[in-house]
DNA sequence: GTGGTCTAGACCACC
DNA sequence: GTGGTCTAGACCACA
């Protein structure tokens, strides 16, 4: 087995945070999102880790910069977001997903009514 | 949003570990398991830190210990396991499962698709 | 015969420490007990050592953690504490206890007049 | 509180099994008693600290020692024996015993029904 | 301050 | 060998 001590860098958790802001909307396509010394400051990490994590954001295409403006979500920025996440929802959760479900022995039915919120429980 | 530095303690990931081979078997009902030492030796981490993590899994009736002899997988420690595994991933990982769904906009039906071998899909 | 060279824990003698104080009611329920280094250089222990006591206690329901605050008798902390010396008072001691009423000739009404605080016994 | 880390010497406990061995008539009045040696083998200790059990014991007029033949229970042995065991029961354990039953909430009526072997219950 | 965890190294009891 | 316990000292997270 192994042992994580770190789990992960910390800029790819504030990264995974931002692809949370535009996949739920907060940071909408095209908006200015937190600047890189106030997003630092909220989070209490060096800015260098913020800007670090923007940088890897826009290799994804997820937002870009205007120089002396700030950083944007990108114009098709969700849909960047959305393709990325759902290739590792895909590829790596779903795979691990699907394993879990079958070591409980909870079958497809089994999952669809706990996933359905409560089609006809309370009825009267 | 909330960094976070080191997750959980290790004898907690190693007992995890040891869940999961109870789970898939590897560790099978009432078989013994790898000496504190041994465990500790390969995992590279100090035996105290796996008899922690041992504890943990005697406290929850997975495994059972035999002075002198070791520790073994308890007759219904499966049973344990799955009860245990199961409760967290309806609890917790289900819901969060499930808000991915919604921020990905995969519908249940997607999702079966998903999880199904390939029951005809492709097909013509 | 058995020679006992050094019985149990030192951790186990102060957990039952910690039940006697419940039981008396010296440690209330819901009351702040003292904290791991406290308690450990009172006796002259590692405070690991306490620390395992407690976490001894902890699992029998007897006391509970709060993070940052220290440890509490848990709200129903005495019941748990009676129940528990109750089960090994009724199936250790008292046995040993009738064994030796035999031994040394004592019937149960010696016993209860030993017992009896003095209930009109050297009157008149 | 108090930690003991070797409870009481082992000669101790030794003499406690003899007295033990005379109230239960193992050892019956001016029988002779197991040599100094033979004991220390079984229970696998010096013989020195037999003989220092044994020596106690002659102190308390349990037992005597016949030169060339061994030690054997006095003639009054047993008496003597439960003499010494009746002081200890009723100055000692007796009020320990009482205040237990107080914590626990145990009346001398529930103690007379726990000692009573039953009176009427598997009747028919 | 509090608990919580980890390491390194030691000694004991059981088999 | 096995588990079980203890010490000394360290660092972290929470409040």
């Amino acid at each position: 087995m192994q042992i994580q001590p770190t789990n992960q860098g910390i800029y790819r958790q504030i990264a995974d945070f931002g692809i949370e802001q535009v996949l739920a909307g907060t940071w909408g396509n095209g908006e200015k999102i937190p600047s890189v010394r106030q997003l630092a400051a909220e989070v209490g990490v060096n800015p260098n880790t913020v800007m670090n994590a923007y940088d890897y954001l826009k290799d994804l295409e997820i937002i870009e910069t205007k120089r002396g403006l700030g950083f944007f979500v990108s114009s098709a920025g969700r849909n960047a977001a959305v393709a990325l996440r759902r290739s590792v929802f895909i590829e790596e959760e779903l795979p691990r997903f699907k394993r879990t479900l079958d070591l409980l022995g909870i079958s497809l039915e089994d999952l669809n009514q706990l996933l359905n919120p409560s089609p006809k429980t309370d009825d009267q």
